[in-house]
DNA sequence: GGGTAAGTTGACGTTAACGTCAACTCCGCA
DNA sequence: TGCGGAGTTGACGTTAACGTCAACTTACCC
């Protein structure tokens, strides 16, 4: 349980952001500070650094735009919040209400999910074939290509 | 061998894409019209609707900025020009060279593609792992999450 | 407790990837 | 051959995702 708090220089170096990126996100409600200081100086969670990575990976690598992510984050903190409603018994009658919603936020971004991957397979595969056809003709033509030659 | 010429307006609407969008990757280089009329509209290609259209799930679904897609499209374009060179014998003893030129290129783009995947499938497997412990847990609880009541 | 590095708000600047006029010119066909 | 829709260049507008600068205020460290 490590509950550390962070300046802003820190998670700004932790997840590779400037300290302008963590207002802008904070700005658009992706990201709030786990706490302020006396003096009204953000401090940050682990939590919170491990969400700016989060964010950093959905925009790079998956491609979505801050307002997806924003979609993705909501619901991701939405199944945390159904999941503290069931564990405190708070949810009473409506388990199953709770688990419906629950799965069908996470469907809807696996479905995102594999739309790309299929994409990316499609792709990968064509790279593929281009370098098989290479081998087999630079093997037809006896021209060996792993030989590091000086 | 279709050597239609389409006009700017058919292409945009091929590739659901704007006229202005043509004009624009016309302008970083990444697209050229086959030809122009007499009078200087621009006529394209089957090849650069297709190519158009590559441009985009590039752009889209992998996430590429348009520089990036400029590269990758200037190199599959030295590759068809190595593949030329090769079988119209104009390489001569530089066949070695030009396959080894080929492949560097594709292998550049398979790391790119691999190091996509990886990440969606890390991504992928979170998002099943947590699919899963709702399903665990509601069949713990006994509640049946695929009956649609009433 | 005083200096300096770090942080704050506010505002304006920047870049990519187009959208949107405006003012002409071109194309196809009746 | 004339006319309405499609195309052309040039220029300025727009949005997302920050960068940057200014003018202060806070936070630590000796």
């Amino acid at each position: 349980m490590t509950d550390a708090l962070y300046r802003p220089g820190e998670v700004a170096a932790k997840a590779e952001v400037s300290t302008r990126t963590l207002r802008y996100y904070e700005e658009l409600g992706l990201l709030n500070p786990a706490g302020h200081s006396p003096g009204g100086s953000r401090r940050y969670s682990d939590a919170d650094v491990t969400r700016v990575q989060r964010i950093r990976e959905l925009q790079q690598t998956m491609g979505f735009d801050l307002d997806q992510i924003g979609d993705i984050l909501r619901a991701e903190d939405r199944l945390d919040e159904l999941r503290t409603d069931y564990r405190t018994g708070r949810a009473k009658g409506r388990e199953r209400d709770l688990f419906l919603e629950a799965m069908e936020i996470n469907d809807r971004l696996r479905g995102q999910v594999r739309e790309k991957q299929a994409v990316l397979k499609g792709f990968r595969r064509e790279l593929d074939a281009t370098a098989a056809r290479y081998r087999q003709v630079a093997s037809e033509r006896g021209i060996d290509l792993d030989d590091d030659r000086p």
